[in-house]
DNA sequence: CGAGTGACCGCAA
DNA sequence: ATTGCGGCCACTC
């Protein structure tokens, strides 16, 4: 049988890949769809140690807010949503519940 | 291998 | 709204 042999990094990494322009997920949605619901903080290690080509900003916290080490702070991580059409108002995610990604095929 | 780190999460005061 | 604390996880050094 196929063994998750991938690791967490790799399917995170896989799953923010997939991310369409537009819309966002969460740290704790990530870890969720990767199997471990807990993971949330994993993820944003990831963030930080992981793969920059990745489309990070569009990963948020749970309540739609900029991250807090983004590089270049919440004001850079808010111009990059904006520059995906998503509007942020005090660094938050506007209809932060409609633009949340539920995955592939949820 | 152990300790430290972190872009989290939820709850309590 | 703000601050503090514990918890859970993977990664780096």
């Amino acid at each position: 049988m196929h063994k998750s042999n991938e690791s967490f990094r790799k399917t995170i990494e896989s799953l923010v890949a997939l991310v369409p322009v537009g819309s966002v997920t969460t740290y704790g949605d990530l870890a969720t769809m990767a199997g471990a619901p807990f993971a949330a903080r994993a993820v944003g290690g990831l963030a930080h140690y992981g793969d920059i080509n990745l489309p990070w900003h569009r990963v948020v916290n749970s309540k739609g807010g900029m991250a807090r080490g983004y590089p270049g702070g919440m004001e850079s991580h808010a111009r990059q949503l904006r520059l995906d059409g998503i509007k942020v108002t005090k660094y938050k995610v506007d209809n932060f519940e409609e633009l949340r990604w539920h995955g592939i095929a949820r």
